[in-house]
DNA sequence: ATGACGATGCACT
DNA sequence: GTGCATCGTCATG
């Protein structure tokens, strides 16, 4: 299966957000491979789909394969997958590893340094220029377009970032070592307790 | 009408 | 590591 099948996004938001890592994501052809996401659903606190349909997060409760993008803290734009699955959830876009037309990102983002151009989910909205006017668009068109992974990679696990609810859920997914990540991931000592 | 609160990024120590 | 700008969205009065 492959991001250009239909039902890649049926699936639920945990699936998804692993298959997803190693996938060419482009805007416009402007982009690269994804390698950190997180996982969202309806019955998790943390969700802006907790709590039922408002205006905002209405795109998340259509069909799944659309972006749903939102703003955060009055200056973000943050990029998220709609999956389908049971419950249903959505997958938040964390970091590319840019691949396509670096030139736009660094001028959009203000730096030629590669690894602070989509390290961070409103970094590479700004990088790829997605805005609000995606929001509701569908994944498998123009401007959007993915491509399935050219190589396996290591995928590293961990809580997610800035939340204050669910803040253990290990949902959290990325290119294990990858130099172009929000964060790195904690590394679990052995022998830790479980928790 | 108004207040609380961010699925962040950047400057600074 | 810490502090905080900034404003749309949502809940409440």
């Amino acid at each position: 299966m492959t991001p250009l099948d239909t039902d890649f996004f049926a699936r639920d938001a945990v699936t998804v957000a692993r298959a997803l890592i190693g996938v060419r994501l482009l805007v416009d052809g402007v982009g690269g491979v994804v390698v950190e996401t997180e996982a969202y659903d309806r019955e998790d606190p943390a969700s802006h789909s907790f709590g039922g349909e408002t205006k905002r997060n209405a795109v998340m409760f259509g069909p799944p394969g659309r972006a749903y993008v939102y703003r955060i803290y009055g200056a973000h734009w943050c990029l998220n997958a709609v999956c389908g699955g049971q419950p249903r959830g959505a997958v938040l876009i964390r970091a590319l590893e840019p691949t396509d037309c670096l030139a736009a990102m660094a001028g959009r983002r203000g730096t030629t340094d590669a690894r602070l151009l989509c390290s961070g989910p409103g970094k590479l909205c700004q990088a790829l220029g997605v805005t609000g006017a995606h929001d509701g668009a569908a994944l498998d068109r123009p401007p959007f377009a993915l491509h399935a992974p050219d190589r396996v990679r290591d995928l590293a696990v961990g809580p997610r970032i800035g939340l204050n609810k669910a803040v253990d859920t290990p949902w959290r997914f990325g290119a294990a070592g990858s130099p172009f990540l929000s964060r790195p991931f904690p590394r679990v000592a052995a022998g830790a307790p479980a928790a």
